[in-house]
DNA sequence: AACTCTTGCGTTATGTTATAACGAAATATA
DNA sequence: TATATTTCGTTATAACATAACGCAAGAGTT
């Protein structure tokens, strides 16, 4: 098993990493598609299935799209701030939080296995743009 | 303005209120289907939006799904709880969380105005059947 | 009541996101 | 070579969501 998957996976990637915002599966499948003229979803969703498993791309729930994991320990849980005016997707690390919530919950027997943090708002650039303004 | 969409509204919390699970909103059409017949996917979004917006019905994004609000006060941010075992949706309170989150994102400048928590695990009454079993 | 204005609803159509199913090609193992 | 396994392309379709438009209900005015 080598070197299959891989091609279209580090592809998948490269589109991923170069976008300034999260790109939905059919956004990147646009993006392959000078290269690849006939691909399709599944191949795709495929792609990002496995990059997913392995922490390099995360997917954002609450905009049904993906963006590369900015982070070199790719085994960890983010926090994502996303930027409502541009787009643009941050990723923070806060372990503490991770804790504080699984804490919370497991007091009421809740047991955690994965967790969502999605940050909707403005960012520090729009934000200073819409003051000059 | 009176009783206009008020009836379809609160025929879909009702739907919503006696859910075990989040329900999407075709799952809400099919619902609904029986008292009325006719009834088309724009309905059930409007009416959705509608009871999302004044807070009796919350979103749950990482499923693209719908479930009632649990609290009194529709006031505020929610933490979900989902069990992927039983697809049961708990709402938690954690008013400290969301200030450590936006005071968190605040210092790199983000204006945080929309939290979304959701965490996925296995509930209590699930995991006592796990070890009973 | 008659008129008009605004709002939101039903309806049709379509856009967007995601996956099932299957056969063919590549790789691994024997 | 034969066989098993995996992954891929392909076709089709499922699931989620909204644009656009015309009609009809409710509110305000005369």
């Amino acid at each position: 098993m080598r070197t299959r998957g891989e091609v279209m996976q580090s592809k998948i990637l490269a589109v991923l990493k170069h976008a300034d915002a999260a790109l939905s599966a059919y956004g990147i499948l646009e993006a392959l598609r000078d290269e690849f003229p006939k691909i399709a979803p599944p191949t795709v969703y495929r792609g990002l299935a496995a990059l997913t498993e392995q922490g390099s791309v995360h997917r954002v729930e609450s905009l049904n799209s993906f963006v590369a994991c900015t982070n070199h320990n790719h085994d960890h849980a983010s926090i994502m701030s996303i930027c409502d005016d541009c787009g643009s997707v941050e990723e923070s690390e806060a372990p503490e939080i991770f804790d504080d919530l699984s804490g919370l919950l497991g007091k009421t027997g809740f047991d955690a296995h994965r967790h969502v943090i999605e940050v909707h708002g403005v960012c520090a650039a729009c934000g200073d743009q819409d003051n000059a303004s």
